[in-house]
DNA sequence: ATAATTTGGACTTTTTTTGTCCATTTATTG
DNA sequence: CAATAAATGGACAAAAAAAGTCCAAATTAT
């Protein structure tokens, strides 16, 4: 039974990752082609990956890319709505909306 | 019975408002003190309005104001699913990170 | 047809965010 | 413990993204 780490935000996932496999952040960052202190940022949280980062970081760690991106799509999400102190219900909202503007989409 | 007009999106709403008050957008930007254009954008969704745009509007159109910044928060989070191809189940994902960092929140 | 309203695009300005550098702190290990 | 390695943090510069303006063209209403 291995032991696994509870991983919500993308960053503490990223940090368990690395941790997994040993690495140390200038390793890592210096594979990636990224600043050693700028990967410490994106593990804490304080610095957000963009899209090519984050592939870099899939393909190193051998990890499905699209669920990567995913994840941090989430965590997105969650900080807007903790920043705007809203109520989870607009989640469901949003909702209504991806499926009406997928459905309409063109003109009007 | 009144003609209740379907308005998903914030721009659309914000124009039914505006069109429910017969004003026009000269009038209403005047007001609201932004330029004309700028809010034919917004009503369009080709820009965002900021916070206090919103609240401006809401005074104006005497709408509640918190239920208008989440109106214009949920098309976000919509906006964001949509351009990342996301699954609609990162919503869920998205949900249980809100309540995590609620519950953390402070330090480790 | 004229005037009023809205749209659209090109452009500038402002704001936001990333990414770097480096000094300090914290942890590792020989 | 001392020395070395690793991680953190902040200040700043660079880049990217978004807002907002101006004005001409198109559309709609009178």
């Amino acid at each position: 039974m291995t032991l696994i780490k509870k991983t919500i935000t993308f960053g503490e996932h990223l940090r368990s990752l690395r941790e997994q496999s040993n690495s140390t952040l200038k390793a890592v960052s210096e594979q990636i082609g990224i600043d050693t202190s700028l990967l410490a940022k994106i593990e804490r949280n304080e610095r957000q990956p963009t899209k090519t980062i984050i592939s870099s970081i899939a393909n190193y760690f051998k990890v499905d890319e699209k669920d990567l991106q995913n994840n941090f799509l989430s965590d997105q999400i969650a900080y807007k709505i903790i920043d705007q102190e809203a109520d989870l219900s607009i989640l469901k909202v949003a909702e209504e909306k991806v499926k009406y503007l997928k459905t309409i989409h063109h003109g009007k």
